[in-house]
DNA sequence: TAGATTGTTAATCGATTAACAATC
DNA sequence: TAGATTGTTAATCGATTAACAATC
């Protein structure tokens, strides 16, 4: 099975591709599809994804390819989508907000129990069924609810102080959209960091490139 | 310069990363620092540092370090932040409105110009001092304005014919919000997909795999 | 000058691609 | 059975790390 040697963080971050990609030929009725197939539409090679999906097991067929979904339901195994995590949101603002209503949490994995600001403004009012609370509640949520999840939409300034605060109340894993780096120094913590303004410095970059070849 | 040798993106990708430490350093009043520093800092090598700076040049002096603002600032150029590029925004529902508000365009090279829905409720509220028009406009609006580059925080089945139709009208780059992958197959398009839902799965891979251990 | 730290070359490591025997 | 396509090993390529001479 999966533990016998670490999966690379290449093969892992290709992963949720996959599925989407299988989740799509899902939906347009295709049964079956060779790796060469795939790797014309997802623009890779097919070698990389047989030996992507080799990493967890033989999902394929020789001669026939790859029952779609049944790779797509083992992928979604893998990625743990199979289960609920409970999380929490931490930040009610504009971005939490789009955050919260935008994401399809239920089919990513996680269910959302709780969100918190510090707004009075925002507290008791409803996000998708659910009400905000003042931060101040988050310590005796987590003791009844224990979230293992928070998802950070806070200014980079709180970010490292509410950090510190939900590792001893449980939470092993942050969904960090502030722009301060969380680093996961902390042993058995996992930080999976969104980052969209370096993506955004990104495209500044290739746009520039482009304009220069010009 | 750059041109020389094409910078390969795991470099560009890092980019980013250091013009924001070096940033806050400038912020907490450091003039000076080194590649080793700069490293425990960010949970690099050194190596890979100064690897990664000498892509672009000497910024470095030796037995010293770097200057940081000096650095910062040529990052910033390399980056392409010295110059406005104009976008415009597809979509301006949860999350359009959040990325608005949220981000800090000014200081990442872009200036937003225009906003575009095609919900009647939506069109002539404004979003940061912009008015958002209805999305019949985007030809008369690109005609006039020529942004470059579109942010598209529309649902997946509205992106392909979206893109399709802003290509013509002198959309280079793409900022792509959708869950819809967005493949830069046209030569000299360039895309830059955000994906959070990929990011949210790779968060519930590892989450498993830490539940697994114990 | 001596010490520090860069820029840069060489060595290592890991990831991707190619090839092909196994097999459905 | 013959054809197709996998699983897997070997070859290649690229990225990271180590080492050190150059030099401020």
């Amino acid at each position: 099975m999966a533990n016998s040697k670490a999966i690379s963080s290449a093969v892992i971050r290709r992963l949720p591709r996959y599925y989407r990609f299988l989740g799509e030929l899902i939906s347009s009725g295709c049964i079956r599809i060779s790796s060469r197939e795939l790797s014309d539409k997802m623009s890779l090679t097919a070698s990389q994804i047989r030996q992507d999906l080799n990493c967890f097991g033989g999902f394929g067929q020789q001669g026939y390819g790859y029952n779609i979904e049944e790779l797509h339901e083992e992928i979604g195994k893998i990625l743990g989508l199979d289960h609920k995590t409970d999380a929490i949101l931490i930040g009610a603002g504009n971005l939490g907000r789009a955050v919260t209503n935008h994401m399809d949490f239920d089919n990513r994995g996680f269910q959302l129990v709780g969100i918190f600001d510090q707004n009075e403004e925002l507290v008791g009012q409803k996000i998708k069924e659910i009400e905000v609370m003042h931060t101040n509640n988050i310590e005796s949520f987590c003791q009844t609810h224990s979230p293992l999840v928070a998802i950070l939409c806070i200014p980079k300034t709180a970010t490292k102080s509410i950090s510190d605060r939900l590792i001893p109340l449980g939470i092993k894993g942050f969904w960090n959209f502030s722009h301060y780096d969380l680093l996961d120094r902390h042993p058995g913590i996992i930080v999976e960091n969104v980052h969209m303004s370096d993506s955004l410095m990104t495209l500044s970059y290739k746009i520039s490139q482009l304009q220069k070849e010009e």
